[in-house]
DNA sequence: AATAATTACACAACCGTTTGCACAAAAATC
DNA sequence: GATTTTTGTGCAAACGGTTGTGTAATTATT
């Protein structure tokens, strides 16, 4: 029927000792001793004694926590980002503070004023699409709360960041294509502003010229991702004259919209056509038409990634010292995954 | 390059004042004279003063965070429910601890110790199917810190829960059938140690007897929901001397195995026979063959709902005397959603 | 046996903020 | 002008734990 957590002082009261002794005795300082420690130990597991944390970080100015600000945990690469975070995390002993900015910029600025005024040890974030602005990232700065950016990176210097590098797995996926015998290989991209398509161009340029293939620029079509777009450039790929015989789509979302499209015009998904996609929808598995392979990111080990630098940068020594900071800018590199996804 | 928060103290000693003088004109107290108001909140805006809220949630022996255990956030389910507990919890300006169980009772366990260790003021939680023993759940009890269980929810009494009643909608579905003219009507449901399993057959048996139907035990068939027993179930269906026009399945992933089943027979989905589906991929609306109509669950409001609830009982005047404590028990009825989901 | 070293504990300050109480100065009352 | 009321501010305690320093009692050293 206890209503209030127990105290050091009542242990102390009730021992007749000192709350530093107990302390001690809880923290096992060599200065107390044994049958001290004992008596103290005894009592404090009776009264399911717990330290309050609360004090603790009060204390010692440290909150123990990370605040993590993710886009949308709805997208399956930022749950299972979440995943290896907390594992990291909880592992490190660290508490983790959620929030999700469903890419709304100005949410996003509330949402870091309330990591601030929480008194995050660190913050980990990835951007909201239409964040443009960056200076509210500086209070943190000022207050020597580390950030690591995490998949969506601004355009910035100086800052920590993790994420993934499309190129590798383009390569491997356009190689993989290349060894299956296809030789006309169609890429329904994604906008040119985003970097990620621009990595994903680059693997696919460098898997055709390192086969001593000329690459072909009207088999790469930048798209705006929508259904609309997907059909088009399908379209266009099916009247080209150099008909593709597998196609690179920028995810699986404009996978199926292809592959749906395909079945219209009564092409058979895997036998006049091919697709490769990248990796977005665990779902992908049980549906009608999968692609062959799949561009794996990872997300879960980026994720871990993300928060072990974090941690690093957060119990690392105070660089106080204004000599020159290291930034670190980890690429977690992609990875082509064919058969079963992982 | 400030290094350390501004703290009250500063101002104080700037201004040579008090702290209390400065925390009594930063928190609008009456008893300070207008001048010196404006003076500390002049100083206190131009140092970006916050206060600390580590100090404050430690004096006032409050949290002002609520810890959330979910099972797995790549479940949309869950994802979007922590979307509706993160919305509430901000506008009542409370801070989410999340934790993920991952289906893991152990790792439960410990999650759940960790939210007693970091104080939190109150606990919502959706249990892990393997989670059996429920005595842990005592000890928060016993700091008097609110539980409140959702969508999962212990076959235990005296607790407080939110989750949805899916009789309704079930009974909405197979009306709906009806309506279209449906007389045969299968129903591939859960396991029958499932709650969720007793209330689709309740609500199945509802709507066929109400539309004075009778009900026909061999068209309802216990599943483990993997795909192996989804198409057995099938089978039984297509070769039943009465052979249902139409099916509900438990949910989406049924759905799917069953239609991709259905097609290997060459039957023709939504000709030969349609399909009625639970809410549970947000993907569901990109895919081949889609059921006609789903039952939906809405988890984001169930999430809102849960948080209020949780923050009501937290800010509620201690039912410190034991007088019969009021349990909530509030069910979401789910509702049948046909075309465009949402 | 006197001194030095060790052991085992207590005292008190501290972290940042809030808040009950005391109290001086100014204003209002008679 | 003396007394009461109001207004504005300061003092100090409290929240729960950690930690540097002081010190008595015990043990070891000579």
């Amino acid at each position: 029927m206890s209503v209030k957590p127990t105290t050091i002082k009542e242990i102390a009261k009730l021992l007749d000792i000192s709350v530093s002794t107990v302390s001690r005795a809880l923290n096992d300082h060599p200065s107390i001793g044994l049958t001290t420690k004992m008596r103290v130990r005894k009592i404090a597991k009776e009264l399911n004694y717990e330290p309050n944390q609360r004090a603790i970080q009060f204390l010692q100015g440290k909150s123990h926590t990370i605040g993590v600000i993710l886009p949308e945990l709805s997208e399956s690469f930022f749950s299972a980002a979440i995943s290896g975070i907390e594992e990291i995390a909880y592992k490190r002993n660290y508490t983790v503070l959620l929030a999700q900015s469903h890419d709304d910029a100005d949410l996003e600025k509330v949402l870091l004023e309330k990591m601030k005024t929480q008194r995050v040890d660190g913050l980990l974030i990835s951007v909201a699409k239409t964040t443009i602005n960056f200076d509210h990232f500086e209070a943190l700065n000022r207050l020597q709360i580390p950030i690591v950016f995490f998949d969506r990176i601004p355009a910035i210097k100086n800052i920590h960041s993790v994420a993934s590098n499309l190129e590798t797995g383009t390569y491997e996926a356009v190689s993989f294509l290349l060894k299956k015998g296809h030789r006309t290989i169609g890429m329904i991209n994604g906008p040119t502003n985003m970097t990620s398509s621009a990595e994903r161009k680059n693997g696919y340029i460098k898997a055709m010229t390192s086969h001593r293939l000329k690459y072909d620029p009207s088999l790469m079509i930048h798209t705006a991702l929508t259904e609309e777009d997907t059909i088009q450039a399908m379209n266009t790929f099916i009247h080209h004259k150099r008909k593709p015989t597998a196609v690179v789509t920028f995810n699986d979302y404009v996978a199926l919209f292809a592959m749906r499209y395909a079945r219209s015009q009564n092409l058979k998904i895997n036998k006049d056509i091919e697709f490769v996609s990248y990796a977005n929808l665990p779902i992908i598995e049980y549906m009608e038409n999968t692609p062959i392979a799949s561009v794996e990111q990872f997300p879960f080990k980026q994720g871990q990634k993300a928060a072990d630098i974090l941690l690093d940068l957060i119990n690392s020594p105070k660089p106080d010292n204004s000599t020159e900071q290291a930034w670190y800018k980890v690429v977690v590199e992609s990875e082509l995954v064919t058969g079963k996804n992982k």
